[in-house]
DNA sequence: ATTAAAAATTAAGCAAACTTAAATTAATAA
DNA sequence: TTATTAATTTAAGTTTGCTTAATTTTTAAT
């Protein structure tokens, strides 16, 4: 088993690799970690040594089968972790994040598929991101579009949330903005890229930067 | 927030204060680690500087008010998510002191406090232990004693057991050895002080070193 | 009281995961 | 094409928590 921090390295490349088509380079996981450059290169080669990664040096980073499969599995447990403490225990969108990050790498394979089973093995977790299920495998996900995607006057219903903050989760209750949600887009200005946004008949207006974290379904 | 390895120093540092008599040696904590003495030596230092212990040197270790605190919180994260994970997750005896031993130190107090709710601020664990409350009091507990110390041919109910491994505790299951059970000790053999004892009228003879960690209320 | 044995500490060294600073490679712009 | 800049890696050093081996202190026995 690695170690929580090669966990974390292997969970950031497998994330990054998903949602981008450029290469993962080590600065990219460098600042989303937190760490300098030269410890994810460090990392990088450890990691390459352990069959988890493959590294041409000054080139990007990609995962092998066994370091997606661990990646995999973090992320299972994230995920399931979050869905427990919101539908279990009553946490709050924005207090799950921060716990199911220590949780993760807490988490025996028994007790993840226990929770797994208690929750009915479920698809999706509270902010709309696919759970892989005890072998690695992602559900089918409908197709969806961010928020800066919308056409105005349409109505739409809320899909996903990327969970970047607390704060902006914390912000997205205060709204009302759910997933299964409609929501209509009333309007949209070309000065700043905000849109206007109707929520259970009340109008608001996001910025472009969250509209970017709010996807909905593109029928 | 201390470390890991710190809090589970702490942890043990405090249990071996609490049942026993004797000082707290190096000795004791490294063997109770599996560690060195030489690395018990120098946590103790580090631990002394961080005021959690106070240490004169070849002499005994002993918790300050902080440190016993520190403890007291690892503790009642320890106890609480067994409970939990029998109660509501449906694991067995002999699986939740390992996952515990994990996810101690990976719980916010915000969630601690809320599993604590969530099972009705309970005062012992699922094997009789006391659980400290948040603000780190321990309920009053019964006057129990080992069945080392029972006499033949009385009735007795099981208090706690010491949840030293898995195996011991599936055995225990296996026997109906359980909580709040009544039983009957039959009789002792001088030889190798081994007890014969009835559960759910079936009899079974169980070890000087197995009686040592089942107790019963003294009445 | 002295000495042998046991317990505890110190010393030296290692691995993991980080840092800053220096060196190298790749990308880009004149 | 070459020079500059940006990205990456390597080098050197730190902290934490461990190891074994050597030393010191305490305890116990003669």
């Amino acid at each position: 088993m690695p170690t929580i921090s090669k966990e974390n390295y292997l969970k950031t490349i497998y994330q990054r690799a998903q949602t981008s088509n450029e290469p993962v380079t080590t600065s990219y996981v460098a600042s989303k970690l937190e760490v300098s450059n030269a410890a994810t290169s460090e990392m990088a080669k450890k990691l390459s040594d352990d069959g988890l990664i493959s590294h041409e040096k000054y080139k990007g980073i990609e995962l092998t089968d066994n370091g997606r499969e661990i990646a995999l599995q973090i992320i299972r447990r994230h995920r399931l972790w979050e869905l427990f403490l919101i539908k279990v225990l009553g946490l709050s969108w924005g207090e799950v994040h921060d716990e199911a990050e220590m949780l993760e790498h807490s988490t025996s394979e028994l007790l993840i598929n226990t929770i797994d089973d208690y929750l009915g093995n479920p698809k999706f977790d509270p902010h709309g991101s696919p759970i892989p299920d005890r072998f690695g495998n992602l559900p089918v996900t409908p197709a969806i579009i961010a928020l800066t995607k919308c056409r105005t006057g349409k109505k739409y219903r809320i899909a996903k949330v990327n969970d970047k903050s607390s704060e902006l989760m914390n912000y997205f209750s205060r709204l009302g903005l759910e997933l299964e949600k409609e929501i209509v887009i009333e309007d949209r200005l070309e000065f700043d890229n905000s849109i206007t946004l109707s929520i259970d008949n009340r109008i608001h207006s996001l910025s472009e930067k969250i509209c970017e974290n709010v996807y909905v379904y593109s029928n």
